[in-house]
DNA sequence: TGTACATCAGTGAACGCGCGTTCACTGATGTAC
DNA sequence: TGTACATCAGTGAACGCGCGTTCACTGATGTAC
C-alpha cells in the first residue's frame, strides 16, 4: 500500500528493515483515521496498531506532526495524480461538457464519500497547520486551473460569462459540501436522509444550471 | 449581551451576583472564540479572561463541556429567532421569488462571515458532542421546512421539480461554502480571491439557475 | 569466509508538562427572630 | 433595626491523569580487513 514516502519531514530509513517499520506506521496511522481523529489517538496506540514501539516511532519522526504532514502528503500526492488523469484535454475527446462534468462530478464525489475519516483528517489539519495549509492551497489551485482550462476550451458549451471565476466558484462548492458530509460522519446534519445517488444528482443539475450548459 | 441561558447544562444561579459571573464568563467565552479555538482554551484562561476565577467557573458549570453546550445553546437561539424572522409567509409579500433568494442569501452569507469563529467552533462542537449535535440537526431541519415551505408556496415561480428535496440540498450547498469560508479563518483553500461580494453574487446565481426560477 | 567494530533500529519504562478538576478556606448575601 | 446563623459565591493552590517525548539499554545489520 505504502510507497516510499516524502522525506521532508522524516529520518530517511538506512535499512530495509526500518523501512517496513515507517510503512507499518504510516498504514497504521492510516487505518486509525477512519475509526477517529488522529490527533486523539496517542503515539503509543498508532505504534502499538503498527506492531512498533513508541521509541521506533521516534527513531523516524521528530514528532506526532511529522507522521500527520507526511500522512497528508501522501494523500495530496495521490489526488494530484488523480487530478492529471482527470483533466488532459485528451481525456474527454468526444464528449459533451454536460457528460465531462456529469463523470467528473460523480467520481470525485464517490472517492470522497468513500473515506470520510480521510477527509476530517485532511479538514482538521489544514486548519491548525500552515504548512499543511500552504500544501492545500496548492492543490486546490492546482485543481480550479485545471477545470479552468477545461472550462475554457469549451467556452462556447457554456452561458457563463466568466470560466475562470466559475471554476474557482464550483471547486468551492463542489468540495466543501462534500467535505461538510465527510465532516459528520456521513450522518447528515439534518434527519431527513439525501442519499448519495439523489446528491451526486443534484450537484450535477446545480453546477450544469449555474453554468448554462446547453 | 446575554440573556439568562438556558439552565439545561448548569447550575442556576441564585443570587445576582453570581448570575453576572455567568453572564462574564459566558461573554469572555464568545470573545475567545474569534482569536482560536475554545477546546484549545484552558478553563483557568477563559476564568482570567472573565475576571474571574476557576473556582467560581465550576460554581456554575459542572465541566467544560457543559460551557460550550451552553454558548452552543445561546447561538442556536440566536438562529431559531432568525428563521422566525426570515421565513414567514408575510414577510415577503409582493416581491418576486429572485428577489426572496437575493436578499437571503445576502443575509446568511453576511452574518455567518461577520463571526467566522462561531462557526468553527459550532462546526468542532457538532463534530465532537453527539448532544449538540442532535440540537443542529433540529436547527437544520427547521431551516429546511422553512425553506421548504417558502418554495412550495411560489412552485409556479420555480422549475425544479422537487421543491422539498430543492430546499434540503440548497441547504447543504449553502451552508457547507460558507462553513468552508469560516473554518479557514476567511483565507480561502485557494490562493486566489473571491471576494465576500462575488462569491455572493455567485452562490445567488447558482441557486436561481438550480431552481430554474423565472 | 570469518571476525571485530560501528552504526542503525527497536524497546518500554520514566519524565515532564499542560490542563481539567477538586478542595479547604474566606467572603458575601439572605433570612429568622 | 439589629444580630446570629445558614447558605451561596469566589479564591487559587494542589492534585491527578493523559500523553508527547526522552533515554539507557539491547539487538540487528552492515562493513572493513
Amino acid at each position: 500500500m505504502a510507497e516510499t514516502p516524502e522525506l521532508r519531514w522524516i529520518r530517511a530509513p538506512l535499512q530495509e528493515r526500518s523501512e517496513r517499520t515507517l510503512d507499518a506506521i504510516l498504514d497504521a496511522a492510516e487505518r486509525m483515521l477512519e475509526k477517529g481523529p488522529i490527533q486523539n489517538a496517542s503515539v503509543a496506540a498508532i505504534a502499538r496498531e503498527a506492531g512498533s514501539s513508541v521509541g521506533a516511532f521516534y527513531h523516524r519522526f521528530p514528532d506526532k506532526q511529522a507522521l500527520t504532514r507526511t500522512l497528508y502528503e501522501r494523500f495530496r500526492n495521490e489526488s494530484l495524480a488523480t487530478i492529471e488523469g482527470n483533466f488532459g484535454p485528451e481525456r474527454w475527446r468526444g464528449h459533451t461538457l454536460r457528460e465531462v462534468l456529469t463523470a467528473l462530478v460523480d467520481f470525485t464525489a464517490r472517492d470522497y464519500l468513500a473515506r470520510p475519516g480521510l477527509r476530517r483528517f485532511a479538514m482538521h489539519l489544514i486548519e491548525s497547520d500552515p504548512d499543511v495549509r500552504a500544501l492545500a492551497q496548492d492543490l486546490s489551485s492546482a485543481t480550479v486551473s485545471a477545470l479552468a482550462r477545461l472550462l475554457e476550451r469549451r467556452r462556447e458549451e457554456l452561458a457563463h460569462p466568466d470560466p475562470a471565476l466559475a471554476a474557482e466558484f464550483l471547486h468551492r462548492v463542489l468540495f466543501a459540501t462534500l467535505d461538510q458530509i465527510a465532516m459528520f460522519h456521513g450522518e447528515p446534519p439534518t434527519g431527513k436522509e439525501l442519499s448519495e445517488d439523489e446528491l451526486i444528482g443534484e450537484l450535477t443539475r446545480a453546477i450544469t444550471a449555474y453554468l448554462g450548459v446547453s
